[in-house]
DNA sequence: CTGTTAGCGCATTCAC
DNA sequence: GTGAATGCGCTAACAG
């Protein structure tokens, strides 16, 4: 591999002045210039990252921590971190979190192989990110909260969500209504929880242990809890899945026992994913802000980078999404 | 940030036998070991990894570029790569290839800041990829042929997969079949349209044209080719989709119009993506191996380091999962 | 505008 | 075992 001394060997000049015309530094003759360039041309020049890297002490991109690269992946959150890490001309790789404080993603949080990071995997601890996290390097964290002064937190209100999709389910003239929760160490599925009892309690609707399932946000769960459901016999009027992964595995389960959603029961998910509009019925559900938690959470991140005051901590709102699973 | 410098200084010792101590080389006696150890500790002494890998010109990690890390995703295939590489002990992580030969993927391609890629995005160019791979540094690709002697390829018989769709529908009675490709310069849309006319042919079935839409693997243009054939009046008795995402759109026109599934007309869908045994009614498909493709593909890139001869061509089988879309 | 020079932080000889 | 010295490839002063 030719380094930037072969070229500016071949092209007569400095290395510095090779270094320069590269990186389009305008300090140099317009005859150096193509001169140099020339040279790296014929000799296949490539600069090394790492050495410019090391050299910068700056890499020019940020990572985006998931727990598995191999999903569940929220295409619109990456898409909206994305757009705007590409904005500011910067790089984006995605780092998975599998084998915990010792995986991919820990080295380089821990590293700093990049400008910054967002994370949104339960299984790093928080002792790593905390340690990672200074002024020269922010990370956004989207699934619990942290107190320190270099972390930025972003959020989806999920309490108020589980409070809308419980009184949408009300309003239609659902009185027993089912819970399928998430995995219990999730605060997300918790706060939900927590605005489908209140919204209950509010409408003086009593809650029916039996009606509520531990589920792990996985389809194959919702599927599971709703086949225990239905085998208890008498099925409540309505069922409220923490999550649309479940909501899907719920669908299935109906299906397979020749019960027609939403003449018999009537379903409601949560995060509306991409799929949920395809189908049969399409799936009414809470939509969450991915694509502006995605953008949101880049952005403070650039904000940062240029010293600007940010808030460090945002809430966003969620909405329903009416569709045809609930009648 | 402290240094190795500092530790060492710290220590009281030079700072190669810190550097040893750092990296469990045998050859500091206990004692330095654990003075080392602690000097470390307490400067909170993290290593630079970009200074490390420039010394060692290796990275320990090879890259997965992908066209557009907002998926879709193939989640199995990136779980067959994942369990390779980490078996392995190496890292991975994803790059977008999102702005083609000017994206992330391009720079980690060009100035080898991994040990080695695998890609899946038809937005980076061969030129790109056939400057990036030499003997240092394997690249396969999934979706492409490229002649060049680093140049590792996998990929699914496509052919293969587009007769048995082709012949199952067949077999079930269906005379008039069409056909939704992918994008034009797909090569793997193209390959499973050949083994669909050939399967045709041996059957004595005439390929009518008007039967045949362009697609481009996105669930929209599923929906919309779906809407069209609608509107051309006379149904086929079957339609053939070139991935099931688009078959996922197609199911929501046949929905949209009040057209059953598999009653009036089957469907068969390719990939056998997550979803598709979920939908309603679950699709039938062509199977890809994906799993094994991508744990394939990281075998390679693996048995390349090591000096092994490797097969620069491997071929994958598809199968038919019979679900209930096809009647 | 161009060349000289000094490190970036680390791993690695090679003597001791 | 240990430590001094060297350079990976590059950038960025600083002189000229």
């Amino acid at each position: 591999m030719a380094t930037i001394k072969d070229v500016a060997k071949r092209a007569g000049v400095a290395v510095s002045t090779a270094s320069y015309a590269l990186n389009g530094v305008k300090k140099v003759s317009d005859a150096t210039l193509q001169k140099v360039l020339q040279a790296a041309e014929e000799l296949h020049y490539q600069k090394n990252g790492f050495a410019s890297d090391l050299k910068r002490t700056k890499t020019n991109t940020i990572a985006l921590i998931l727990r598995d690269l191999s999903g569940p992946f929220y295409s619109e959150l990456i898409r909206g971190i994305q757009e705007v890490t590409t904005a500011n001309g910067y790089d984006l790789i995605a780092c998975s979190a599998i084998g915990g404080d010792d995986s991919t993603a820990t080295k380089f949080l821990k590293e700093k192989r990049v400008d910054g990071a967002i994370v949104l995997a339960h299984n790093i601890s928080d002792d790593i990110i905390k340690a990672s996290a200074n002024a020269d390097f922010p990370v956004v964290v989207l699934d619990r909260h942290l107190d320190n002064p270099h972390i930025l937190h972003v959020e989806v209100d999920n309490y108020q969500g589980g409070w809308i999709a419980t009184e949408h389910l009300i309003e239609k003239g659902h009185k027993s209504i089912a819970f399928i929760s998430g995995p219990k160490n999730s605060h997300d599925s918790e706060m939900r929880y927590k605005g489908y009892r209140d919204a209950l309690e509010k409408h003086n609707l009593t809650f029916q242990s039996r009606f509520k399932f531990t589920g792990d946000f996985q389809r194959e769960s919702g599927y599971r809890s709703t086949k225990m459901l239905i085998a208890q016999q008498n099925l409540p009027d309505a069922i409220f899945y923490a999550n649309d992964e479940m909501a899907i595995g719920g669908l299935k389960a109906f299906a397979d026992n020749g019960i027609r959603v939403p003449e018999d029961i009537s379903i409601i998910g949560f995060d509306d994913i991409q799929i949920s509009e395809y189908l049969n019925p399409p799936l009414t559900t809470i939509r969450q802000p991915k694509y502006e938690v995605g953008a949101l959470s880049a952005h403070m991140i650039f904000q940062l980078f240029t010293g600007e005051d940010v808030e460090k901590h945002y809430s966003l709102v969620t909405e329903l999404v009416e569709r045809e699973s609930v009648k």
